[in-house]
DNA sequence: TATTCATTGTGATATTTATAACAATGTTAT
DNA sequence: ATAACATTGTTATAAATATCACAATGAATA
């Protein structure tokens, strides 16, 4: 009954509110959003279903009560961390950006095999040996994971990390895990994705 | 009539296909495939219908004329080149990635307007300033661009990269471009997809 | 040769996702 | 007070996507 797609724009607008919220406005009407979204009014008035919040006719959506609402739906009650594995060239980028004032989703800590990065802070992240791993997901009851290994170590991680308690997992590595019930992947293949945009470039002439 | 999903799948299985030819097996079966791809065998099937080449069922697919046919289907004609604008943490990443030995799509030239940056060549791309970029597009026929700036600089990039002749954007900033019909925009929002993640983490309990 | 068998290609069907349509709401203008 | 209006919530419909089902194929076996 949880649509895919709509935990996906939630997330986004709840984004894009928040960078409203500091321009000022109180309220925002869902045309006003859908534009920001680059998608439909009907699609986001559609989506705020699930919340259980109601706007007004007249005034729109109060931007803080959304807020809360896409908050309390979208988040744990209390807040979650994230793990990363494989600290090289993706991993460091990752490492800052994710790292970089997201009171949110943090990542609390890295993994990494090569002995130069064990026990040393990359981007304010503590990286951890492998064999520590295990410990460090049930110490700071992590359930989510970054996969930036390479793609022969990949299927090995996720098993060790899913062991550990992982029960999701965004992998970056150009291969397709294979995970038991119960265990969410989401794919980040950007060969895939950048082969895709060149395709379609060239459609539309 | 083109489905974008099934765009995304022929190249999953272009590269799945090509890590088997190494391996040895002249055919394949859909169900062997689609276990590598993660989907059903039956969507294998339904992919290949697009493609014009039919296998046969005692011998399944031969891998060197699957592999002719989709890359028939899926490149242009001469080989196709993108641009890279943002050298910072994750444009460094994505030349490491698409500069090692991927004849198939390379990104030929980069951009930024950090000066410490501009004529320099990282990880053997290019970078050019950005007020070479309209040039070297036109002189490269480049029409696929990867946007890897900050946030507030993405539309404006944007737009310059549409004026110049791209048709296809793969975009990293964490923000919804506006682009005119014709242009085609996937987002690569790793924000999004890590809270969508954390999300479906908890649900199977 | 006839039979068995796993597989293909594709029409039919189901599921997911997006759009359209419109009564209900409540504000504003007259 | 009432008519006009823009917006909401939700139902109805459409479009995209995935799965199912099975006749047709042809190699392997008896
Ligand atoms: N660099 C990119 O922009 C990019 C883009 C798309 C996909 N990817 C994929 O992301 C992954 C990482 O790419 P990268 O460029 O950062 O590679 P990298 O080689 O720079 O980094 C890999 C890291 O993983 C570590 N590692 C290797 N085996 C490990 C193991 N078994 N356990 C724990 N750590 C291990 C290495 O020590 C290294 O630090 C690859 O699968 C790559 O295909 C990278
Ligand atoms: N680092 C990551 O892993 C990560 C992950 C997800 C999304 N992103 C997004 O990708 C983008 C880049 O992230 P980053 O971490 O590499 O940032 P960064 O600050 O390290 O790099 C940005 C680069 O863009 C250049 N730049 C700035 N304005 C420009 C302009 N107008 N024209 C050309 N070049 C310009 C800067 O000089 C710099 O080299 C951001 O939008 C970020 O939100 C990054």
């Amino acid at each position: 009954m949880v649509r895919e797609k709509t935990i996906g724009r939630l997330s986004l607008y709840r984004r894009l509110l928040t960078e409203l919220q500091g321009e000022g406005p109180k309220s925002v009407y869902s045309h006003q959003l859908a534009a920001r979204a680059g998608v439909s009014a009907a699609q986001i008035r559609r989506d705020f279903m699930i919340l259980g919040y109601s706007g007004s006719p007249a005034q729109g959506y109060e931007v803080a009560k959304l807020l809360d609402s896409i908050t309390h739906f979208l988040d744990a009650p209390e807040s979650q961390g994230a793990i990363l594995v494989g600290v090289g060239n993706l991993g460091r980028a990752l490492l800052a950006y994710f790292g970089t004032g997201r009171a949110r989703l943090r990542i609390e800590a890295a993994c990494d095999n090569d002995p130069k990065k064990i026990q040393r802070v990359i981007h304010g992240c503590h990286c951890y040996a492998m064999v520590e791993m295990p410990e460090v997901i049930r110490r700071q009851s992590i359930r989510t994971a970054i996969i930036t290994v390479p793609a022969p170590e990949a299927q090995a991680v996720a098993n060790d990390l899913i062991e550990a308690g992982i029960r999701g997992i965004l992998n970056f590595a150009p291969v397709r895990l294979h995970v038991p019930e119960g265990v969410f992947v989401e794919n980040m293949d950007m060969a895939v994705a950048l082969e895709k945009v060149a395709f379609f470039a060239r459609q539309h002439v």
